[in-house]
RNA sequence: GCUCGAGUGGUGGAAUUGGUAGACACGUUGGACUUAAAAUCCAAUGGACAGUUAUGUCCGUGCGGGUUCAAGUCCCGCCUCGAGUACCA
């Protein structure tokens, strides 16, 4: 019997799915594991091979964990809200919700197709109002909540309000914007609602405010700044400028610390907690005040400066702010103002692309101001420079030329003094950044290294009021509107521009219907089109707005919320994704309480990962969910790379218009003999006039009019169909491919072949080298794509995919299948004829092995169970690590050795069925169910590793001489160290390798080697 | 620039606490079975050299040093590639 793949893979997968197999209870006598991938956005591209990778890994997890006893939960969903579902809908005026839907179909066709053990009844869809009913309300919360830094976690806003009631903010130690005023409570009972409202929202966990922002005019919209790669939006590619607007964003800032420290807690990837440690970006130092004195300032003003080293303070020669910064209008005298204007203008027109990409050139302007040092009181100049960032900081720094490159470089192109504060130190050249460096002619701090000195200057300052300790984080608010449509709407009203929040009963607040996915013609975001989008305040739901007086009817918020907005805790709905009361249940989120296993891309590092993070341990404060940090280890999976393909264009010119027209591809292997010749020519310094290729006919090469400029090659990408794993092109499908090459010429090999050239890039439509894994399937079956998936190579890692190496897993596939059966000689194959006239009866058969399914149950011997007892061990292991390269070669080593023994002993092949069915799971089952089983292989018990079976008697020794591996030499390990080298010497070998001399020294490692030094 | 990761045959990749480098595959070559193809099976396959064969010798894990009886693996110094980040004070 055939091994027919499609028939037992679909057979299986509709038995997986009617059993649903594969549905986790929420209640059992099991321990847990939860294992989970990152659910993915479904593009309207469908899935190519490289995006099952992760899910392959984590399903042969999920299934290996039901086979050890667990009770699994491993779901999946589809992040359905996005940008290129609404780039369509702008285009095509289809339904962003009738697009995502119809991709939905296509990626769980494709998934299913690959036999995964998902638990669909608990599938979440971001875009379905059932699921963005809870992040709407998680928003509500944010907004309800401030966070308290003396208990360290988020807090009610009613709370916050009851202590500015009582006692007012001034001993309020919390997480708010820097302009927050100061008041007591009769100041607070004597603001209006409205400025109530206004100074709560500098506390709330999500708030609105004026915010610069990276605005895409292409894309009508802000992007986070994880959303811009090299300066452009990272979708399309536009260009992003800085933009101030009303946004909501979210004070992720208030949890910097409690995301780096929890990083110590998880197993995440080294490299992936590195780029959120930067991300968050935490650097020690203080904040210190300069009191600048201007003609033009009546009162007397202070510039707060952050710096990492307050020690080197007496090393400061002048002050520079951002262009941007507020006091630069303020300070500036009337002798520079025309100059500093001018500077702050050349600045802002430059977008913040050409100011990164522009580092070498020095510019600043001096404003004529002073600041007066804090400690030697003398007279600092104040600058301005685009090397000084608004955002960071305090949008202004003081200079120590000699401590800090960039201040170094200011001073050395503006001719400012540059004081040495170092001991024996030489900065004629440069800025000393060495922090070993004893301090010099800076007071009470000379002698000391940086460390005290920072310490030391810190505590001088703190006395004498004029600075402080401090932390700043690189990490910003993120910014939470979208002016997009196709969104989780907010569930807020404006209410005198106030915003307000909807109660959690009203929810959720439905995406209205719109006929245009465009922004409004005054600009607004596209929910501006809306007709009903409306809040009645009274009968609480969404309306149109009648004509006149609005009364209790409010307009809703027109932007949405962004793409992080959904995913940020959708693992906690797959433990209770039915659930219409709340996002999860109490009782559901203590029995999965987090995910023991979550395996997706790296690239999700700063963005998903993070804010999900956040998220987390914001519902955590609130007692929403049981643990702070909701994945204990985390596995990056690489990507996997396609394999381009190219044809090569010979272009040339010539004289005669007809030639130069016409289109001729080279063949590889031809194209490099052509270009191997012309160079032995250009070095003999002769010149032809014809080169003849006869496999194709004669193609004249015109006289070279240049001596580099007489032709040359275009490399020109081919569809990756198109070839085969000999790198053969079909000549005649590419012809057919494109109109403009139906008339091309073809110089092929001597063969008559035409061999393209081969080069690893990222797999991509328009780069024609993206492989279905729906071909896959159907040419060698899900087992063997889930195995060779597997077998290209270690999970975390970016590797090539190349179709070619795929027999080898199929053909073990098939190997194993035949382990089961017994050979009955030659039989005509049913599975294959085909019409011939000669043949008696019509038919030409073709001949093929009779097979019958026949297992012996005879006792294995003593090698079969070896060979069992080896793979169970290292698949364990292999398991353990993630590295399901190295099981696919056991499994492959297991099944040459068994059939070597020609093994068909149910004692053996039953346990190797089941070590092998977390891998190719249909072809398992099919034999399982040929056995005699009548329940489904997914629970059977994991076989057990027996030590027993693998004890040898004797080792096979590497006899080496100085290191050198020379013969090996089959010994008793009872053998005693003295007796092995014995029989070492003795050995006839030893003896020729030594030659006669005596070796100096012989090493015995008993179990492992021998090496004999001499 | 900074941070992190990686360099092993023609290719993808193996190699436990330092202990037989190249497992397992792909590809290539030769062979068997076939009228023929497909399928299947067998053999060879890091490079160089010597030998009729058996076999032997030398070189080999990015480069240069070092530690060790023994180094792909450990240490020091470089080179190259990839990823992230970028005037972060």
């Amino acid at each position: 019997m055939k091994y027919h793949f499609n028939d037992i893979e679909a057979k299986w997968q509709k038995y997986w799915a009617s059993n649903q197999t594969f549905k986790a209870d929420n209640h059992s006598d099991k321990p847990k594991f939860y294992v989970l991938d990152m659910f993915p956005y479904p593009s309207g591209a469908g899935l190519h091979v490289g995006h099952p990778l992760g899910y392959i890994a984590s399903d042969i997890y999920a299934r290996y964990k039901r086979h050890k006893g667990f009770n699994v939960l491993h779901p999946m969903g589809y992040d359905s809200f996005g940008l290129p579902a609404e780039q369509y809908a702008i285009q095509t005026g289809q339904h962003p919700a009738k697009t995502t839907e119809a991709n939905i179909k296509t990626y769980r066709r494709q998934m299913d197709q690959i036999g995964f053990s998902f638990d669909w009844s608990r599938e979440v869809r971001t875009s379905n109002p059932d699921y963005y009913k809870h992040t709407q309300w998680i928003f509500t919360q944010l907004f309800e909540s401030y966070y308290d830094k003396v208990d360290d976690k988020a807090q009610d806003i009613a709370d916050l309000v009851k202590i500015f009631k009582s006692k007012g903010n001034k001993e309020v130690n919390a997480v708010c914007d820097e302009e927050t005023p100061l008041f007591n409570a009769e100041q607070w009972d004597a603001f209006s609602i409205k400025e109530q409202q206004e100074i709560l929202l500098n506390y709330r966990l999500t708030f609105l405010s004026d915010t610069e922002v990276n605005w895409c005019p292409v894309l009508g919209t802000v992007l986070a700044n994880d959303e811009i790669v090299n300066g452009v939006s990272e979708r399309g590619g536009h260009p992003v400028v800085r933009k101030k607007m009303k946004q909501w964003s979210m004070r992720i800032t208030a949890y910097a610390q409690r995301l780096l420290d929890g990083l110590n807690t998880i197993d995440w990837p080294q490299p992936l907690k590195d780029s959120q440690t930067n991300w968050i970006g935490r650097s020690d130092g203080a904040m210190v005040s300069f009191e600048v004195k201007s003609e033009k300032l009546k009162a007397k003003s202070v510039i707060d400066v952050f710096t990492t080293r307050p020690d080197t303070i007496f090393g400061v020669s002048f002050m520079t702010l951002a262009p941007e910064h507020e006091l630069v209008e303020k300070i500036t005298t009337d002798e520079y103002k025309n100059a500093v204007e001018k500077y702050v203008q050349a600045t802002a027109k430059r977008s913040e692309r050409d100011r990164m990409a522009d580092v070498k050139t020095i510019s600043g302007q001096f404003t004529g101001a002073y600041a007066e040092h804090p400690f030697t009181k003398e007279q600092i100049p104040i600058w301005i420079g685009d090397y000084v960032l608004a955002s960071y900081g305090t949008g202004a720094v003081m200079a120590v030329p000699c401590g800090d490159q960039r201040d170094y470089d200011f001073a050395t192109h503006f001719n400012i003094p540059i004081p040495n504060i170092f001991k024996d130190i030489d900065i004629s050249e440069q800025a000393c950044e060495d922090k070993s460096a004893v301090m010099a002619n800076s007071e009470f701090l000379d002698g000391l290294p940086a460390k005290k000195a920072i310490k030391r200057m810190i505590y001088e300052m703190e006395k004498l009021n004029i600075g402080t300790g401090k932390i700043n984080y690189r990490l910003r608010d993120a910014v939470f509107s979208r002016q997009r449509y196709w969104g989780e709407p907010f569930p807020v009203y404006y209410k005198d521009g106030m915003p307000q929040m909807i109660d959690a009963k009203h929810l959720p607040i439905l995406l209205p219907e719109i006929e245009k996915y465009l922004p409004t013609e005054d600009g607004k975001p596209p929910l501006g089109n809306a007709k009903t989008w409306y809040w009645d305040e009274k009968n609480n739901r969404v309306v149109s707005p009648p004509s006149g007086d609005l009364g209790d009817i409010y307009p809703l918020e027109l932007n949405t919320m962004p793409g992080w907005a959904g995913s940020s805790w959708y693992f906690n709905r797959y433990m209770d994704s039915s659930n219409s009361n709340e996002f999860a249940s109490k009782e559901s989120l203590e029995y999965w309480e987090s995910v023991d296993l979550y395996i997706g891309g790296s690239e999700h590092a700063t963005g998903h990962l993070l804010y999900s993070r956040f998220w987390q341990k914001f519902l955590f404060d609130k007692g929403l969910v049981p643990v702070d940090e909701y994945a204990k280890k985390l596995i990056n999976q690489g990507m996997i790379l396609g394999t381009s393909a190219f044809v090569y264009r010979w272009d040339f010119e010539s004289e005669d218009p007809q030639k130069s027209k016409k289109t001729i591809f080279v063949s590889k292997t031809k194209m490099e003999k052509i270009i191997e010749e012309r160079k032995t020519i250009e070095n003999s310094k002769k010149g032809i006039s014809k080169n003849k290729i006869s496999s194709s006919g004669t193609i004249e090469i015109p006289q070279p009019t240049t001596n580099n400029n007489w032709s040359h090659f275009t490399p020109i990408h081919a569809d990756v169909s198109f070839v085969n794993a000999s790198n053969e092109l079909d000549v005649e499908a590419f012809k057919n491919w494109r109109e403009e090459y139906k008339e091309a010429e073809f110089v092929t090999e001597p063969d008559g072949t035409f061999i393209v050239g081969r080069e690893v890039e990222k797999m991509s439509k328009s780069k024609y080298n993206v492989v279905n894994p729906d071909d896959i399937c159907h040419d060698y079956g899900a087992d063997t794509l889930r195995m060779y998936e597997m077998f290209l190579g270690p999970l975390e890692q970016a590797k090539p995919w190349n179709t070619a190496g795929i027999t080898g897993v199929h053909g073990f596939l098939k190997k194993m299948w035949r382990l089961f059966f017994i050979d009955e000689g030659l039989e005509k194959d049913p599975d294959y004829y085909k019409v011939d006239i000669n043949d008696e009866k019509g038919y030409k058969w073709f001949a093929s092995v009779k097979e019958r399914f026949e297992v012996s149950d005879n006792e294995p011997t003593k090698e079969n169970f070896k060979i069992l007892h080896k793979t169970i061990k290292k698949v364990e292991e292999d398991i353990a690590n993630f590295s399901f390269n190295t099981s696919v070669s056991t499994f492959m080593i297991a099944v040459n050795e068994l059939t070597k023994q020609k093994c068909n002993n149910r004692a053996i092949l039953e346990p190797l069925l089941i070590l092998i069915s977390s891998y190719a799971p249909h072809i398992a089952e099919e034999l399982w169910e040929k056995l005699g089983h009548n329940t489904s292989i997914s629970t059977a018990k994991f076989p057990v590793f027996e030590e027993k079976y693998l004890v040898e008697s004797t080792k096979v020794y590497p006899i080496s001489f100085n290191g050198k591996m020379r013969f090996t030499m089959e010994l008793s390990l009872d053998l005693s160290k003295e007796q092995i080298e014995k029989d070492v010497l003795a050995h006839e070998k030893t003896q020729a390798q030594l030659a006669g001399r005596t070796p100096k020294k012989v090493i015995v490692v008993p179990g492992k080697i021998v090496n004999i030094v001499g």
